[in-house]
DNA sequence: CGCTTCATGTAGCCTAGGCTACACTTTCAA
DNA sequence: TTGAAAGTGTAGCCTAGGCTACATGAAGCG
């Protein structure tokens, strides 16, 4: 179904990389709202090292990570208490949850094991685009109804 | 479909982006051998320069790239003359265009337009295990059948 | 031949995102 | 109530992967 093996022209192709160059750069910051969100809902508090432990990182790489998202206005601390999302915070990751839920869904419905789909899900998520994101739903709502 | 958004073990979800971690960090050498191993093929030589302009980054980038690939073992390079695969590095490189394009064809077959399916495609192929390929494979290899 | 131009390479700087080691708060139990 | 344990924060180091600026090699033309 692909092309045979023609390289894009250069333009198209240097545009491509460097989308998922930034991409990437927000992978991290998506990955710590999606995770404070969902510690807040279920624990009522995100502390820095939960967050640290979950994400598998040491706590000062979590505490650093922290600085950047506060930076970017996506949370706000109070030293020794927890970490709270702002409005952009939570809308950020709400998408990424709703994101990652349909990454997982659909690589479920292609027939990939549930433990390979909640894998790399963890990294497909991030590189989804809203019209790539629209087909999935189509598809996974049109396989649930048959 | 998806469980509700409850949180996985902490173990198992560390390990999880400890995962996508290492995914990230073979990213770019797979991108680097991917493009070599097209420039080879289609212009029997593959200049610094060249992959620069491809990449969307300057060549000073792109030279400091190539002495990881060197150091890693999967390129070599004469000063002034153009850049070689090795052994490990067409291995690579011929693992990296097969999934790439398979990654392709599945988006393509769920329903993505051409033009999305080859961008997100470029941050989503660096994230597939091999039993996501396979399912992959599986289910673009029936949808051609019917 | 020499000069210009382009390709290639080097040096040095920046940010992100890891880490360890150490310092300081909080909390809780004796 | 105080002292140890656990949580939190800071400092400083490392590598990767960007960049610009400068230096050097190659190639072709007048």
């Amino acid at each position: 179904m692909s092309e045979s093996p023609e390289l894009p022209a250069v333009p198209i192709q240097a545009n491509r990389f460097a989308q998922a160059r930034t991409a990437q750069s927000t992978a991290l910051l998506e990955d710590y709202a999606e995770l404070i969100a969902d510690l807040l809902d279920q624990q009522g508090e995100a502390r820095t090292t939960d967050m640290a432990k979950r994400l598998g990182v040491s706590h000062a790489t979590a505490i650093k990570a922290l600085s950047r998202l506060k930076r970017e206005g996506l949370v706000t601390a109070r030293p020794y208490r927890g970490v709270f999302l702002t409005e952009a915070g939570r809308e950020m990751a709400d998408r990424a949850r709703a994101r990652h839920r349909l990454v997982v869904d659909l690589l479920l419905t292609i027939g990939v094991p549930r433990e390979a789909a909640e894998q790399d899900a963890e990294g497909i998520e991030h590189h989804v685009s809203e019209i790539t994101l629209a087909a999935f739903a189509a598809f996974v709502a049109k396989a649930a109804r048959s």
